[in-house]
DNA sequence: GGTTGATGGTGACAGTGTCAACATAGAGAC
DNA sequence: GTCTCTATGTTGACACTGTCACCATCAACC
């Protein structure tokens, strides 16, 4: 009868909201909110030296724990990295949606989540791939992910379903429509964040939101209503 | 006064064509090939693991030499991998290229350049990845990376200049065409490789290709020439 | 034929993910 | 209050990695 070895993390989703402080107070044996804590050093590890860089030794280093306390929290790297995806998605879905408010016109709005989006591309690139990439491989296995994309993405059929209605968008699958939309500020995300290849016609235009705003400029042309459909 | 302790690899670009064997042959010191056995060696590691799966020492073992004889050809870890993407966007810009020729119309070589992209990003998406992300980070460091893209790009520069020659595709500046089109095309290929999101959409459309077409044709509305310009 | 430079090998070190086993503290039962 | 249980954090180990310093071998050239 030997006990069981490690008990699965049960990820409690932190009910309470706790001390919220990165390193753990010197002398005390729990740490109060490591979960908290490791996303935050992840986090800043991802900023500072890119996804290679996340580990969860240095995030425990970070928090001030031992180099094994993460497991308590996290299956594995893997797992961590996933948690780190979710919350981009999420604050994505979030800024997408406070973008889109406050816009009249539909077609506006849409401008308006695509500069979001390839603005927050712009300015944590490496946030950005690892919420689309493949360094969470399985995204099955960690729903958070796929479910806050999902959100993210309802964000932009709600907006186009709007100006079917509004009728300043043509009519057609709303879905496949925001799909067409997404592929474009998606491309336009990607090109910027993956190579240096568009940095100098970035920068020329106004940064990546300019550039955001001339391939959404050519797009629309084939958005509009047509004349008799 | 101490000897340099390793001379920075020449990288001599394998002027002859000799054995083209991975493993080294039995007994030998001597490789033969060792540079070309190591990148084989990668590519298959990428392929099968993904590039956290391409290490200088698991491709050393693959080509049957010891954990150290790849310092010999690649400076480091990153180099290997820019060798892999500069490889990997040749192939690519040469498969544009040949989709292009043969179509009298430039439109039609565009969605075949278009179907061409997504399809290999499709059938190796590790190497997709690799050739625009950034695991290997600073590709000024790794300048055959870069032309290697420059080349790719030129195609699809050049067909869009040959069919505002023909006047199938509106006047404006070729650069900037090709830039949204490359940033449309770039966005279905980056979807698709990214996540499983468009997954089932794309299965209903006839897979990535088709895909392709569809994002395609809402793009070319806004390609086709003005009445009047 | 000896020297030299390119190429491959050995050994070491620090860093990583992950497993097993142990230690501690806080919460509820009695 | 004390006991016990369980969640949480710690110590130690192993295999693996990239990278360094140094040694060994071979082929080409004076």
């Amino acid at each position: 009868m030997r006990s069981p070895p490690r008990p699965a993390p049960r990820v409690p989703r932190s009910p309470r909201t706790p001390k919220r402080a990165v390193a753990k107070k010197e002398g005390s044996f729990h740490h109060g909110d490591l979960e908290w804590a490791l996303l935050e050093a992840a986090s800043q590890l991802l900023e500072k030296e890119g996804p290679l860089g996340v580990g969860l030794r240095a995030a425990a280093r970070l928090a001030g724990v031992s180099h094994n306390a993460p497991y308590r929290h996290f299956e594995n790297r893997e797992s961590i990295l996933a948690a780190l995806a979710a919350r981009g998605l999420t604050e994505l879905g979030d800024r997408m949606a406070r973008a889109a408010r406050g816009h009249g016109d539909a077609r506006q709005a849409l401008s308006a989540i695509a500069e979001t989006y390839v603005t927050m591309a712009a300015e944590r690139p490496h946030l950005f791939r690892l919420m689309f990439g493949q360094e969470v491989a399985d995204k099955e296995r960690h729903p958070a992910v796929r479910e806050a994309g999902m959100r993210a993405y309802k964000v932009l059929v709600d907006t186009i379903v709007e100006g079917q209605r509004a009728g300043v968008i043509r009519a057609g699958s709303p879905e496949e429509l925001a799909l067409g939309h997404w592929a474009i500020v998606h491309g336009v995300a990607s090109l910027h964040v993956d190579g240096r290849m568009l940095e100098e016609r970035a920068r020329e235009r106004g940064g990546p939101a300019g550039l955001a705003r001339l391939v959404s400029e050519q797009i629309r042309l084939g958005l509009e209503p047509r004349r008799g459909g």
